[in-house]
RNA sequence: CGGCGUGUGGCUCAGUUUGGCAGAGCGCUGCGUUCGGGACGCAGAAGCCGCAGGUUCAAAUCCUGUCACGCCGACCA
């Protein structure tokens, strides 16, 4: 390929609606271009990007006995009906009328399909266990598309579904999966990728990982323990707070004007914010009812694990004068018996609280939540601390993280051959529901993420694996017959050892040809010149800047291959060393 | 869905306050000089100023409406 021809233009400016770097770079690299919200075009060289991602996860894939195949964009209502997702699923699931008027879906994930396709096939014991998987286009709907081809709407995904005879034998090859998805993401050379315990959300089931790449830029938060290698999202952990009980005091109701925030009333009564009670304020979405969350003052609620205990859908309330709380005012203590109310773990075992006393201006001082409420039961409902007590090891070493997700696997369980009716017969002609697991992996996403996680001010810096070339040829100054001729003679002995060679042939200035090289991200680079030809040689570099030679013209295409060996080796090395 | 912001050549943006010929740089086309980190000269092409209505002699600019997009939050297998 020669990068005149190469279709897609690059570009010295960073687009303005790019906040995170790989996003700007793709746009500038002439990787993808926009085309609406959330969707997006590849232009040649990303699609060399993403297709070399699905093959690696292709040969693992097949390697633990999947099979591919593949399911329609377009599904029938009928089929979400069989599942109940048709009404339990939100606005993210796009559904249309076909010509005809009747109810179809854009596939936003294939459980129901994969049932579909396989429950006639599997009515006896003697088919199990069997995966499926496909690589495919999806539409979600999503509310917020963002950061370039990290959350877009329309997006390339693998998919795969396991069919078990029992949940012995899905934890066995659950195990076997975590280890497949492991290698996929060493050889797609990024090793920085880890695996957290996670809440499985609307996929239903229990157990359940998501593989993060962590990066400054993702957009969900993990909870790391350097001591003992606990990892989970935040949903999942566990919330632990010891407290310095201090001395009991009496209850007494102070006047505090124009105290509304935990900071005003912590400062007029000169006391601790870590022995003050905050009040969060929230309703059920169902009937609007006042749903509070008491924290200590300097923690924050988690909505996912309040929305958990609520055991409904609630939002951020809105409090008018009319209502029974008094906004800025509010504590456990007095409390109206219109609302209801939930303590946070954080605040068990303090003597002494400063809290609200649902009356305009006053809060209460030396509130002693076991001995003043008539009865205090603790819930986790607040955001685990960087710092915090490790629910594992039990040491104060908690750190929060920022990660992408891309990719999961899950426990599903029965929930879809139940509802969908999918049975098989087993040996003693008894029949039975099969049980699930399914396994996905974000393909752009994860392209986008490797670029993000692997990329220089100039450009990105594929590994090899995934680069859309893995050799990018400079011609400096291709109107110089010589050198014209040595670049054009290896460009084509290298690519009769069949490397990928991206070949710059144009009579453009250097600066251009190398930001040009930058922004496409071979790893390997050779620059073929008058100057380096005066010492017949070719110079042959790394895009990372870990090697930098001059070979002689002779020995360049023998050094090119020994390097691009080298640099395959290194990525396999990360898969065998990978525990 | 809530808050904030932005729509002007392919890209980055000025011009809007105070109405008066549609602008710059990059990119693109042609010619020439250059050539190891986005050079320079000359000559060009390219815009219904998001859309619709209104005010005005005159609207990119003022008014009303609307659409789109972005950011923060909510939400999210």
């Amino acid at each position: 390929m020669k990068v005149a021809n190469l279709v897609g233009q690059r570009f010295k400016e960073r687009p303005a609606d790019c906040v995170i770097d790989s996003h700007a770079l793709m746009v500038r690299g002439g990787f993808m271009k926009y085309v609406g919200n959330g969707i997006y075009s590849e232009f040649p060289a990303l699609r060399r990007v993403t297709a070399k991602i699905e093959n690696i996860i292709r040969k693992e894939m097949d390697a633990i006995d999947g099979q591919e195949v593949l399911f329609p964009v377009v599904l029938p209502a009928s089929l979400w009906e069989e599942s109940g997702r048709y009404e339990s699923v939100g606005n993210e699931l796009v559904r249309f009328k076909d010509r005809s008027g009747s109810n179809h879906v854009l596939g936003m994930t294939h459980e129901e399909a994969a049932v579909h396709l396989v429950r006639e096939y599997a009515q006896s014991y003697t088919k199990y266990p069997f995966m499926i998987y496909q690589i495919q286009r999806k539409f979600r709907d999503e509310a917020r598309p963002r950061a370039g081809m990290i959350r877009v709407r329309e997006f390339t995904m693998k998919d795969a579904y396991s069919f078990h005879t029992s949940q012995e034998d899905l934890d066995k090859y659950y195990e076997v999966c975590f280890q497949a998805y492991n290698r996929i993401f060493q050889k797609a050379g990024v090793p920085e990728v880890i695996t957290v315990q996670s809440d499985s959300g609307m996929m239903g089931g229990s157990v359940s990982h998501e593989y993060m790449l962590l990066t400054p830029v993702g957009e969900d938060s993990i909870v790391i323990c350097d001591e003992c290698g606990y990892r989970s999202n935040m949903e999942a952990a566990e919330n632990q707070v010891i407290n310095n009980a201090g001395t009991a005091e009496e209850l007494e109701c102070i006047e505090t004007p124009d105290c509304k925030t935990i900071e005003d009333v912590c400062a007029f009564l000169e006391s601790d914010v870590e022995t003050s009670c905050k009040a969060v304020v929230y309703q059920k979405n169902s009937d609007d009812k006042f749903v509070v969350a008491f924290v200590r003052g300097d923690y924050e609620v988690n909505e996912t694990k309040l929305r958990n205990i609520v055991g409904e859908e609630i939002h951020t309330a809105v409090i008018t004068d009319e209502d029974c709380l008094t906004a800025g005012y509010i504590g456990p203590y007095n409390f109206p018996e219109e609302a209801e109310f939930y303590l946070d773990v954080s605040l068990k075992g303090i003597a002494s609280l400063v809290a609200g006393a649902n009356k305009e201006g006053y809060h209460y001082k030396g509130l002693n939540l076991e001995r003043d409420l008539e009865s205090a039961s603790y819930v986790d409902i607040a955001k685990v601390k960087e710092g915090g007590i490790c629910p594992c090891c039990q040491k104060p070493s908690l750190a929060i993280k920022r990660g992408i997700e891309v990719g999961n696997i899950f426990q599903l369980g029965t929930k879809y051959t139940k509802s969908m009716d999918m049975q098989y017969t087993d040996e003693n002609g008894k029949n039975n529901y099969p049980v699930m697991g399914c396994y996905g992996i974000g393909v752009g996403r994860l392209a986008a993420s490797i670029c993000e996680a692997h990329h220089d001010e100039y450009g990105p810096v594929w590994p090899i694996s995934i680069a859309p070339w893995e050799v990018q040829l400079c011609c400096l100054r291709a109107d110089d017959e010589e050198t014209k001729k040595t670049a054009d003679s290896l460009y084509n002995s290298l690519q009769n050892d069949g490397i990928e060679v991206i070949y710059d042939d144009r009579s453009v200035r250097p600066g251009e040809m190398f930001s040009d090289a930058d922004l496409i991200g071979a790893p390997i680079r050779v620059i073929a010149s008058p100057r380096n030809l005066k010492e017949s040689a070719v110079e042959i570099t790394t895009r990372d800047k870990s090697v930098k030679e001059l070979v002689p013209v002779e020995k360049a295409a023998e050094f090119i291959k020994d390097l691009r060996l080298k640099l395959f080796a290194e990525i396999d090395s990360h898969v065998e060393n990978y525990k």
